[in-house]
DNA sequence: CCTTCGTATATTGTATACAATTATCGTCCG
DNA sequence: CGGACGATAATTGTATACAATATACGAAGG
């Protein structure tokens, strides 16, 4: 069981889990990021129940949860599957992510402040420190990256944003998508970050968004790029 | 209880709900939006019960989907209430609606047919007649607007954009908004859905997308102008 | 041999009892 | 009088038994 693996990459939840439905909901959702589960594959409510070791009660809490996110599908008759995101659904996911971390990044614009700026520079620093050559260091990265955009989502001050881009951040693209990454890349990702802090601290909504939204374009092609050869989106 | 207003407006929930935990859902969802819950007021999950005439178990389910429409509000001890909105919360819930819908539309005039145009202007037809001076039928409008924005959803193909959708069309909302609609306001609604008819018979997703912004943001600032008085936004 | 139907089995849905947590409110002490 | 403390009540969280429903499978009939 995969339990020691950066289990939030990118998602705001990050408190305590000391409900069985929040147990459940760890368990299970890194048993399909980073366990045996393969897409399509059937789950029943029971052996959902071994692998929290809860009862059905907190695992369909869970379930219903991981069903909002789109790790979990519903077939007609009820039954729960892996997801299986088709090319389409994915490239979907990148481009409504790209708007709404848009829209994020506009938003923080105008809500930063001096501490905000000091936050984003600390994280940032650290996700530097993280991609340097020759060897960087991925799990790193990830856990930098994801605090970089949580900040951004938390000055963005938007509770609807907050509920709706977490289920955009689909972990297993994010992952693959980075352990591609050339170095290169990697710290064109600071880059990015140290523009984005720029244009927060100049208080330009639309310098911010703009750099955020080629960052996650840059983020779709490299996954593109990776997993579908040279064909154009 | 108001069971028999219209429960769905603008959501694609019209199947038949036997189900307990959808009995509870719709009931719960009604007596928020058209009973007599106030924004703010506290709920247990017992007077939930009551309501809904089933045990807690599917309240507790209906409730969860409530809340991640954010109709209903968990406190940090778990407690429930109605949620009330803030203006900026309503700003930016029209900001997202108006960036996913425009999205939306583009998909759409990528994938329209000629059934989808058939069915679209078939729908517009009972709106274009709902809204006929000098006695428009405001019910009659809102449920072909309804079908309307569904049918492009449906043409749109993207599994994600139908889940995050309709958490952002707040029926609340969307029906003050239609009862302060002038006469003027629902004819002009009738003719944008022409102009998104002939944008998707042209297959220019452009056109299609700036009809939708534009049709959307419109529904924002009569909203403004009938709620806040003459503010700019 | 294929289809249809019915029964057995697996799976999900609901109710309810009980456990854990949180709020309420009165009391005691400073 | 005010604030901390603790007992009690209210509320949410979990487990489990049972009900409803869907699937699987095999027998009967064509």
């Amino acid at each position: 069981m995969a339990e020691d693996l950066p289990i939030a990459i990118y998602s705001a939840n990050s408190r305590f889990m000391s409900r069985a439905s929040d147990t459940a909901y760890e368990k299970i959702r890194s048993f399909i990021l980073y366990g045996e589960a393969r897409p399509g594959m059937q789950l029943t409510e029971e052996r959902l129940c071994e692998i929290a070791g809860v009862s059905r009660t907190p695992v369909r809490d869970a379930v219903q949860r991981l069903e909002n996110e789109m790790l979990v599908v519903r077939s007609a008759s009820k039954r729960l599957s892996v997801a299986d995101w088709s090319d389409d659904e994915i490239d979907e996911m990148f481009a409504l992510r790209a708007m709404l971390e848009c829209h994020a990044a506009e938003r923080a614009a105008r809500r930063m402040d001096a501490s905000g700026l000091d936050r984003l520079r600390q994280v940032n620093g650290e996700l530097t420190r993280a991609v340097q050559l020759p060897a960087p260091d991925i799990t790193g990265f990830l856990e930098a990256n994801r605090q970089f955009h949580d900040l951004i989502l938390e000055y963005a001050q938007s509770p609807r944003l907050s509920k709706l881009l977490p289920a955009l951040v689909e972990q297993p693209v994010v992952r693959r998508t980075a352990n591609q990454y050339s170095g290169e890349d990697l710290i064109q990702s600071a880059k990015d970050h140290d523009e984005l802090i720029a244009a927060f601290a100049a208080g330009d909504k639309d310098w911010a968004g703009a750099v955020m939204t080629s960052h996650i374009r840059r983020a779709f092609h490299s996954f593109h790029l990776a997993t579908r050869g040279s064909e154009t989106p």
